[in-house]
DNA sequence: ATGAATAACTTGTAGGTACAACCAATATCC
DNA sequence: GGATATTGGTTGTACCTACAAGTTATTCAT
């Protein structure tokens, strides 16, 4: 138990700004998915994980563990997104325990057109008030802090593989 | 309706990375806090917020604003607050209407207790992971984004009035 | 093989948050 | 000065998430 290296000024200032922006911005994403396509952030992210996968497929602990969500989390999402038809679950061939899910032609029309007005959203709450050194230095330092938040990158799927 | 603008390449990589901070971080400061000091980092922040408050004393929808809470849920959580003995509401002079939170002598105890833990947690997660010239950047870039995201400067209270 | 440990999901239950409805007090308007 | 609108706060209800327990299938040791 060492003295506590307290925040300096500028830390103390950088760290309220940080945490503000942590509360605000998740809020701001969910409300015009909600408003506009009546999906939360987190099912969008379901929706969008599954329409990058191959054959829009995966196993449920992979996309749990892609989009960071306990699997009794999931399991539930999951069952309101087949009740929507946006999703189905199949049986995994490979191993009699687990299970798949698909997205829906449904699934994916509405993917396709919900992500113009996520895009939108994004650009108009993040990149855009930023120059584009802003955002490749935000990009760097997310990138750096991943290491300690995401350190065997579970949220990284395909890209960059 | 115009047409889309997409994201590049790069603008697509530094998104998903801010995706993934956005979703990681706040609970991991959430797991810390629940851990050591049995508090959600929501009610963590309540408590510092009033630990700062002139007479350690706010009105309960000042205290709404400066945490971006509805005013049913911080009611809650008051309630909750205040049956582990740690805030206190009292009737408002000014206005009838109107009640005061107080930070109780125990409340403040736990504050002070919770701190060092809380702090050593933002470092590690965090600043420790930069360098002072990024965390320089990103207090500059989350500022910008609070323009729009907090116009009004709610969550920025006695700080650099 | 057969029994123990583990893995993939699902469901029971409890706690938290949002939206809407509610009550009390103040301000407004004629 | 009395009806109406507005503000401050709490409570009813519904949904969502977490933790723990349960179910079925696989693996591993003997």
């Amino acid at each position: 138990m060492t003295k506590t290296r307290w925040l300096t000024e500028d830390e103390q200032t950088a760290w309220v700004r940080i945490a503000a922006v942590l509360e605000l911005l998740p809020g701001a994403l969910d409300a015009q998915l909600t408003r506009d396509e009546d999906l939360t952030h987190f099912e969008y992210f379901v929706l969008a994980s599954l329409s990058e996968a191959p054959r829009r497929t995966l196993r449920i602990t992979g996309l749990a563990s892609m989009t960071n969500a306990t699997l009794p989390r999931l399991s539930r999402v999951l069952t309101g997104l087949e009740k929507m038809g946006l999703v189905e679950r199949s049986e995994c061939s490979e191993d009699r325990r687990a299970k798949n899910v698909t997205l829906t032609e449904a699934g994916w029309t509405k993917v396709v057109r919900a992500a113009p007005g996520h895009v939108e959203n994004v650009r108009g709450l993040v990149l855009d008030q930023l120059t584009s050194e802003q955002v490749e230095q935000l990009s760097t330092i997310a990138a750096q802090l991943l290491k300690r938040l995401d350190p065997e990158g579970r949220m990284f799927v395909s890209t960059r593989g």
